[in-house]
RNA sequence: GGGCCUGUAGCUCAGCUGGUUAGAGUGCUACUCUGAUAAAGUAGAGGUCGGAUGUUCGAGUCAUCCCAGGCCCA
């Protein structure tokens, strides 16, 4: 067998005993010492080796975490996900790269430093510098990168935190020219155009994000209504009513919307004839828009105004040559009627919307402003100045032009610049593009053969890819990906795609750059010039940054040394596995992941994908930091610990959003980790008592990795005869062996929440069954197989819970095992994590004893609802318990749980219903599986008669095989189902078809019992309070009534052999001073007598 | 407006190809028990299974439509 053997056995030093365990357990002390203890036993790069010289792989992917922030919980969510099922492939011996990745390059970064430094504006970054901001950024990028990553230490992530990627790096960016290298030769990338939210102070475009977050502000706006004049035959005189907020806008207009599939009105109002929406004539009247006097004259469905020709209200600028025969009115379903005329007033060049319209409908837009949102040449008296302050003369002009009808006052919310509050402008800019047609299809067929987990990821990212659009990758910024687009002014553009390329076609300032160090930034990547290979002019390169995606599309290729070492990359890609959070993923890391290996090698980047939904507060409230209710990675850590954070994750169900808090925090503790904790405490308290060591353990355990295919020995092992082994031993050896096997089974098929509620069934199944059930085969005091067989079975089952756990819970699960196991046997692995992923010896997993034991548990539980009802306590000993059970086997399995119910009810006996007809009554039911399909609409009258009829006699009859004659209907035997009822001295409860009764008549002879035990239970109670050990022996008085001393009398021996008695007075005299000397306690009993106990240390 | 997902107890969620009285956990209340116990046991209250219509002998489950929420797209 190969073993992995991490230490010689000579330094190890054996202690014999366990670490004796705290039952108050500080769980965070406790991972802060175990972290400590794996950085001091290095730990983590042992696990990460623990594969190195196996064959199997499995390949991870990072998408990189924003190094922009502290963490989250947010983050440490998809985090745990990420380590645990690494930590299960590390377990099942695949070899693998570890690999985390930090995000840091764009505008993200930028905008967090210039908070830092106080800048106010693009001006204020070219002041300081661009390569000293870009400096900036970097230490930002890495100051958080180290926090990040001792932040990941803390949740027990495993990874190689020495050999991180970074996007920023120069491989990275460097590959990701060759990606648009690649794109530029197949004729994918172009220049394009299109409409930007601009800030006119900065002189900045804004990202639709950075607006959509917090730059909304209620702001006042004085809006016109204006005439557009229409121009066809048949309509001269007739006008458009147009309404706009924004009226520096009008200069640019081309054309009018309206919706086709509303009805517009034709309103006559002071001499002239408008159209609007016809549901908005009271609505304008009222806001005086229109006169009390206005007339309808007719109506017309929108799709008959579109088409119409108008004369626009700025014609006669310059500006307006080219378009002013364009104006026309255009059919656009985002046409409203809440609001304005319900004829929208279109700008191509001065809206994000009208720019997409005018594309639409091959208009020429117009842009009137510059980069500091003044107005350019060819607009008459608005050029030069700013679109914020020309309202007034945009009024006066349509004054004058006849074309004003009103301004009213409009507060609305509009979108601001976050930095400085300035209103911004929709303006017109260069961007490049990919152009994504030719690639679409290799996209589709790529997310086609993906796997998706949960499966509607593949319909939702082929839906995304449906409708995606050609790829804007131009940003107007300094930190990010240098695009390598060198655009001349003779119209060509070369695309660049290595540093050795560059250095090829370098015509200047290559050394320059050469000396900064190459690496592709802004400033230093700007001064080197090639020769346009159209003209031979000499060519800048373009003065934008890449879309920050790019950088995480690539690593696929730039962190698996595509460019240095192609039998490396195609070792590990296309990667086995990514996970990310999907909301948002699906258009942006999973989309350009895909977008990349599509582009580059017609291939999928990742055979699965994992994905999770979005964390909310404890109330389902989003999580933000200004409404305080977000929780910080290191609160969450310090407060509830990481073990009780990882296994809330674990336990979701990873497609619905998570309600994360301490709250729910501390019912993981409370329901899952203390009672594992305290198996594990009882355990070691007992053993070390009993002296009991691994070595006596008779169940064999392999902690190491066996050769693929080879079987431990464990997988080998067979129920010793005569070794001790109970049922009950047979019955959790069972379970163990079927919970690793479903463990294993989930965890490869990315089912959490079964794998996390399987190990919490088994820790509650061993707490509250095989552990109290066993308690007096720890407690006896002869070290017979018996005992070594409890012993063996709870070790066994703690033992492999702890490396079951070991992805899940890191921490917890290396405390029990380096106790239990690491420091206690020979050639184990230091750590959990060292260990192999326990496999199952399926020839353990007995149905029958599990199915067995399942319905002792449901008797067991009715057993108890039966006696708390007849309020007999479960002390008190009864005659019978009378089972109801459905299945045929459990008939026979009745028998053999017999005694398990004896001791567990405190019965005399144990009843099977059936043998007993006459006890319980019968009721009825028609059979509704075989008779629905053979009678049809007549259930109904079956159903009546079984009512009415005999019960008595159809059950009689059903159990002899007879047909039954009832109302009419000839019904076979199976037809009905026959159910029992309570009866007479007989408490009785029921649940799922079962029913369990307990004789509630009670003897002499079983009451002087119960009374005995209640006497056991008050000096047992009393043994604690006088703080006795539980081994020490005592002497004891009882003082009780004569009558009571006669039935104390029969179980004289049984109360000495439980409270360890070596002399039992019974009937004694106790004297005060007695009583004054020794612990005593008086006991009530249920018809008003006192017992008095009087116990000493013998 | 379109696509996908979700809607079952106060809360978190199971309910497989339609089948008998819709479950679990948790929380709350009461009682019980306690030599591993920050536990455990038992009971109680708590549901128009988002709504409507249809298919069927029978619908939480299937179909259609609608409502609400979420994510994405327009």
């Amino acid at each position: 067998m190969h073993q992995i053997r991490m230490r010689e056995k000579d330094d190890r030093n054996v202690a014999s005993h366990f670490d004796s365990v705290n039952p108050k357990v500080d769980f965070v002390a406790n991972e802060e010492a175990i972290l400590k203890w794996w950085e001091d036993n290095d730990i983590p790069a042992r696990y990460r080796k623990l594969n190195d010289d196996k064959e199997k792989k499995f390949s991870f992917i990072d998408g990189p975490i924003t190094a922009n922030n502290a963490m989250g919980v947010h983050h440490a969510w998809g985090r745990t996900y990420k380590d645990l099922f690494l930590r299960f492939r590390n377990m099942q011996g695949y070899r693998q790269r570890f690999q985390n990745g930090f995000d840091g390059q764009g505008l993200w970064i930028e905008v967090e430093v210039e908070k830092e430094m106080g800048f106010k504006s693009k001006r204020d970054i070219e002041a300081f510098g661009v390569g000293k901001f870009v400096e900036e950024c970097r230490k930002r990028v890495d100051r958080f990168a180290d926090r990040i990553s001792e932040q990941s230490k803390r949740l027990g992530y495993f990874m190689d935190w020495e050999n991180s990627y970074h996007t920023k790096s120069d491989e990275n960016n460097y590959t990701i020219w060759h990606f648009l290298k690649t794109c530029a030769d197949k004729g994918w990338i172009y220049k394009g155009r299109d409409v930007m939210p601009w800030c006119p102070r900065c002189g900045t475009g804004l990202s639709q994000h950075e607006i959509v977050t917090e730059g909304y502000q209620e702001i006042t706006h004085e809006s016109p209504y204006l005439k557009f004049p229409l121009i066809d035959e048949g309509h001269e005189g007739e006008n458009l009513l147009v309404w706009t907020t924004t009226p520096w806008t009008l200069a640019a207009n081309v054309a009018a919307a309206v919706n086709s599939e509303y009805t517009y009105a034709k309103v006559e109002d002071r001499g002239s004839i408008f159209y609007f929406s016809k549901s908005l004539v009271e609505t304008l009247k009222r806001d005086h828009v229109l006169t009390d006097d206005a007339k309808v004259l007719g109506e017309v469905k929108g799709s008959e105004l579109v088409g119409l020709k108008y004369q626009g209200p700025f014609d006669e600028l310059p500006a307006q040559a080219a378009t002013k025969d364009q104006h026309r009115v255009l059919s656009w379903g985002e046409v409203g009627e809440d609001e304005g005329t319900g004829i929208v007033h279109t700008a191509p060049g001065a809206g994000a919307e009208d720019f997409q319209l005018g594309n639409e409908n091959g208009l020429t837009p117009i842009a009137p402003l510059d980069q500091n949102g003044v107005y350019k040449e060819g607009f008459g008296e608005l050029t030069g100045k700013a679109a914020a302050d020309v309202k007034d003369m945009v009024f006066a002009s349509l004054q004058e032009k006849g074309l004003l009808v009103r301004v009213n006052k409009y507060t609305h919310r509009y979108p601001v610049c976050w930095r400085c509050s300035t209103e911004l402008v929709f303006r017109l800019v260069d961007e490049w593009f990919i152009g994504m047609d030719e690639i679409r299809p290799k996209m589709v067929k790529a997310t086609n053969e993906m796997s998706w987990y949960p499966e509607f990821g593949k319909a939702r990212e082929l839906d995304w890819l449906k409708n995606m659009h050609d790829w804007m990758i131009s940003k107007k910024r300094y930190y990010g990906l240098a695009l390598p687009i060198y655009a001349c002014d003779c119209g060509h553009f070369d695309v660049i795609g290595s540093k050795e390329e560059l250095q090829e076609r370098a015509v200047e300032g290559w050394e320059e750059f050469e000396t900064s160090g190459a690496s592709p930034h802004r400033p230093w990547v700007d001064g080197v010039k090639i020769a346009c290979s159209e003209c031979g002019e000499t060519v800048d390169r373009i003065q934008d940054v890449g879309n920050a995606w790019l950088d995480a599309g690539i690593v696929s290729f730039s962190t698996l040394k595509y460019n240095t070492d192609r039998e490396y990359w195609k070792e590990w890609f296309p990667a086995d596995w990514m996970s990310e959070s999907f909301p948002g993923q699906f258009r942006n890391w999973f989309y350009s992941m895909i977008v990349m290996a599509a582009v580059l090698e017609d291939s999928m980047p990742a055979k699965q994908v994992f994905s999770y939904a979005l964390m909310r507060d404890e109330n389902g409230e989003e999580m933000h930091k200004s409404k305080g209710n977000a929780i910080w990675f290191e609160d969450a850590a310090d407060k509830m610990g990481v073990d009780v954070m990882r296994w809330t994750f674990s336990r979701h169900n990873p497609a619905s959003n998570i309600n994360f808090g301490f709250k729910s925090g501390d019912e993981v503790r409370r329901q899952f980790v203390i009672p594992l904790w305290n198996i594990y405490s009882f355990f070691t308290t007992y053993a070390n008592l009993d002296g009991w060591t691994p070595e006596n353990c008779s169940v064999p355990s392999s902690f190491g990795f066996t050769e693929d295919g080879e079987q431990n020995a464990l997988e080998l092992w067979e129920f010793p005869a005569d070794e001790g082994f109970s049922e009950l031993d047979r019955w959790i050896l069972s379970e163990l062996n079927q919970l690793t096997a479903k463990m294993t089974d989930n965890l490869e098929n990315w089912h959490l929440p079964y794998a996390a509620g399987g190990v919490e069934q088994f820790v509650e199944d061993l707490s509250n069954w095989y552990v109290r059930r066993s308690r007096r085969r720890f407690w006896k005091t002869e070290g017979d197989k018996d005992k070594n067989a409890a012993y063996s079975t709870l070790y066994t089952c703690l033992t492999t819970l702890s490396r079951l756990l070991a992805p899940f819970t890191p921490f917890v699960a290396d405390i029990i095992y380096r106790n239990l196991v690491a420091d206690r046997v020979d050639d184990a692995p230091d750590s959990v994590h060292l260990t192999s992923w326990p496999k199952a010896n399926t020839s353990l997993i007995d149905e029958d004893v599990m199915n067995q034991t399942r319905l002792a548990i449901r008797l067991a539980s009715l057993g108890r609802s039966a006696r708390a009802q007849s309020r007999l306590k479960v002390r008190q000993p009864l005659g019978e318990f009378v089972a109801e059970v459905r299945h045929d086997w459990e008939h026979s399995a009745l028998a053999k749980i017999e005694p398990i119910l004896m001791e567990e009810l405190n019965v005399k006996t144990v009843r099977d219903a059936s043998e007993i007809g006459g006890l319980l009554g019968f009721e009825i039911k028609p059979n509704l599986r075989l008779l629905g399909p053979k009678y049809g609409k007549q259930m109904d009258d079956i159903r009546n008669v079984l009512q009415d009829a005999d019960a008595n006699e159809i059950a009689r009859a059903s159990e002899a095989g007879e047909t039954i004659s009832v109302g009419g209907f000839e019904l076979e035997p199976d037809e009905v189902l026959v159910e029992r009822v309570a009866h007479d001295n007989y408490a009785v409860a029921t649940d799922a078809g079962y029913a369990g009764a307990v004789l509630t008549e009670v003897s002499e002879e079983l009451k002087a019992e119960g009374t005995a035990r209640e006497v056991v239970r008050v000096i047992q109670s009393l043994r604690k309070s006088s703080g006795l050990e539980i081994s020490d022996r005592i002497n004891l008085w009882i003082s009780c009534s004569e009558n009571v001393t006669g039935a104390l009398m029969t179980h004289a021996d049984y109360i000495a052999e439980e409270t360890l008695a070596e002399n039992v007075d019974l009937g004694a005299v106790l004297s005060d001073d007695a009583l004054a000397v020794t612990a005593t306690e008086t006991l009530t009993l249920d018809d008003d007598t006192k017992v008095t106990v009087a116990l000493e240390k013998a």
